[in-house]
DNA sequence: CTTATGTGCAATCAGTTAGTTGCATAATAG
DNA sequence: CTATTATGCAACTAACTGATTGCACATAAG
């Protein structure tokens, strides 16, 4: 799918979902459904659909192990929402950066007409 | 607000919105919604509400100049949303080392009883 | 003043989403 | 085999979301 990140920003909008995620970091051998609902305000069943929605926007792994599934954090595309983020952030500083030295520089040569507003 | 990761990631699942922000990123200047809305696919209002909502996320920040509204991108709401994913995925990755090594260190110098249960 | 333009507010609507419950199916333990 | 336990599937509900439209209000331009 072209665009994944998408899935990966709505995956980590919700609580329940970031704290799902959150428990997957912890173990590497991962946690299956049941296991996570069992202290958890909400059903297996809402848990479930949790992580696979996780699973589809590639921040948890599924995987069968006789009649379990284990569900094991994946942080590929964390990784590149991060950076998703990170460029454009920076990329705005940049910007910034830039004009204000124009600010400064038209400061000294050009004291006419300022009204930066 | 405790949790504004929320909105931000929220702000950020929908393409509408995000293509806003980036708009936003292109100009220190900042746009208004008629003005962003005159080539767009929605209406104007759908427009002012996708930048509220970045607004509230801490993506934006709107400003009145006359009759405008302009609004501008603001990064310290996307930056520490990046600094949460990097943080979590180095923790992982971290993680996945450790247990590499100990696999590593148990298979040359304990290869009796391993089972970490 | 009168007109044009930019914004704000509210009602409405279809589609999505988080959550539930009930039941069916599939491995595993006795 | 039988009982248990872990999943899977489906229907249903309430709330939220993205978008629309119509109209009121405010400010700038003629």
């Amino acid at each position: 799918m072209s665009d994944d990140i998408s899935a990966v920003f709505a995956a980590l909008s919700d609580p329940t979902r970031r704290r799902l995620f959150e428990r997957l970091l912890e173990t590497p051998r991962g946690h299956t459904a049941t296991e996570l609902a069992d202290g958890a305000l909400v059903s297996r069943q809402a848990i479930v659909k949790h992580l696979q929605l996780l699973a589809n926007a590639g921040l948890a792994l599924a995987s069968r192990e006789g009649r379990e599934v284990r569900y094991r954090a994946s942080t590929g595309a964390a990784q590149h929402a991060s950076t998703w983020l990170s460029v454009r952030a920076s990329a705005w500083d940049r910007r910034l950066e830039a004009l204000e030295k124009g600010v400064r520089e038209s400061q000294s040569s050009t004291p006419s007409k300022s009204r930066g507003r």
